[in-house]
DNA sequence: TGCGTTTTCTACACGGCGTTCAGATTTCAT
DNA sequence: ATGAAATCTGAACGCCGTGTAGAAAACGCA
């Protein structure tokens, strides 16, 4: 029997020796894990083979995750904040007033962040890890809201002139998830119900040609993607009310 | 030694009880393979499996595949086909002229599909066998142009109006895969390259949602996807100067 | 300092997987 | 009827995740 929690409070200032080496031996074990995801795909991840390049046995990992899938779960988690912090990153120099751009940049960021970590990009919003499960609430709750959170952010920054294209039907606060009704109001008291929707249509719609670029439906069809989506970025920035940069 | 090209020539009228016998075995694999996909998961295919399940031995099932890669191969292909079956009998009844809404129903069709199949979406779009690598040209190259084909053809039908929409950028017929552009040639020689370029961002715009809420990531968002959905395909019909249908 | 507890790790076992191979059996063409 | 080809079994190999028992190491406290 193994105490997971070891490292309960951490009030010491020098935090012990075996909390040092704990910290320490899961940062490697996530590394080598995502390594190893980055070499041969999310479905290389395997305990037998992270214990191996460690020079360990399989079994100690379970002195680190009680099982496989939470290893996955916190690695899930770790790739999809690192993707919120790379949109964030690139979203940071560009005006808040400069919605137009900002839609631009958000969108690129996205697709050269997928391409860039592609078995990251498969490892948060496919399935490529054997018999995984995910736990009840999704992989990653947290930083699938806070992703969400952006593109409304986007949205609401542009909502004085996406408004009026929006009239076509109507939402309700009930028709969301109760965590993202709670940070959107939050966030942006001034968004309505529709506000959510058209960003999730965002989402949705650049995920579906980074998505499609990312697991090579795309390379058969055309030789560079990156002007369609550009493209389709201009396009849809047009379609909201916003009169897109350059 | 196994020579899998038996059935070689299909001139004899009354084909060999071997023949009849493995055709029928080949049958029964791919649609138990079927089965367990859609049961456990596209990763549930498993030759130990499916052998067991026809009371045979794992090893038998080389007798009919090389490789359990070469079964997946097959599957994909079979079950991409059924997709563009659905959607191409979905479209039938619409007449030719009423672009508009032979996009809605294409948009829709292939969305109820994608719910009522997820298995099978996961395993045309996504990673989810544990270690299949396609073959060289995608895993179902025929499919996907003939899918590719359907989508470009209702850019066709709608291009006298959304021609005017598309002068964003040019696209030249180069910029393209061959074989895409010489099924498109072929089929509708009206259509110049940004017609094409305009069918892969609406075949994109369509790939998002669906996927996300395959995968489950929406159903946390919002508790009916659909009419978010059926929003993205008004605004996309609106988008390439057609008036939606109702 | 030394002792008892907790954590970490090894060694082994279990059942699952894809794949290969020798050999038995069945079917077919001649 | 005979020889070739196709089909299937059963065992093996090495991979995997997951447990369990017990050894070894590090720790906290007297």
């Amino acid at each position: 029997m193994c105490k997971l929690s070891s490292v309960r409070d951490q009030r010491q200032q020098p935090p012990t020796r075996r909390a040092r080496l704990r910290a320490e031996t899961t940062r490697e074990i996530k590394a080598i894990a995502l390594d190893h995801a980055a070499a041969g795909g999310p479905d290389a991840i395997s305990l037998r083979a992270i214990a191996r390049d460690m020079g360990m046995t399989a079994g100690a990992i379970y002195s680190y995750f009680p099982t496989r899938d939470d290893l996955v779960t916190t690695l899930i988690n770790e790739v999809y904040e690192a993707l919120t912090e790379a949109v964030s990153a690139a979203l940071a120099p560009v005006p808040p007033e400069d919605a137009a751009r900002r839609i631009l940049v958000w969108g690129e960021a996205f697709r050269a962040w997928a391409l860039a970590n592609p078995a990251g990009f498969k490892l948060i919003y496919g399935d490529a890890v054997s018999g995984y499960r995910a736990p009840e609430g999704g992989a990653a709750p947290e930083p699938e809201h806070r992703a969400c959170t952006i593109v409304t952010g986007l949205v609401a920054a542009a909502w004085p002139e996406a408004a009026p294209t929006q009239s076509g039907r109507t939402y309700e606060w009930s028709d969301f998830g109760a965590a993202l009704v709670a940070a959107v109001r939050r966030e942006y008291p001034e968004l309505p119900p529709a506000g959510v929707a058209l960003a999730l249509r965002m989402w949705g719609r650049t995920h579906g040609l980074v998505s499609l670029e990312v697991y090579g439906h795309l390379g058969a069809m055309v030789h560079d993607p990156a002007p369609v989506y550009r493209a389709e970025l201009l396009d849809m920035i047009r379609s909201i009310g916003l009169t897109p940069p350059e």
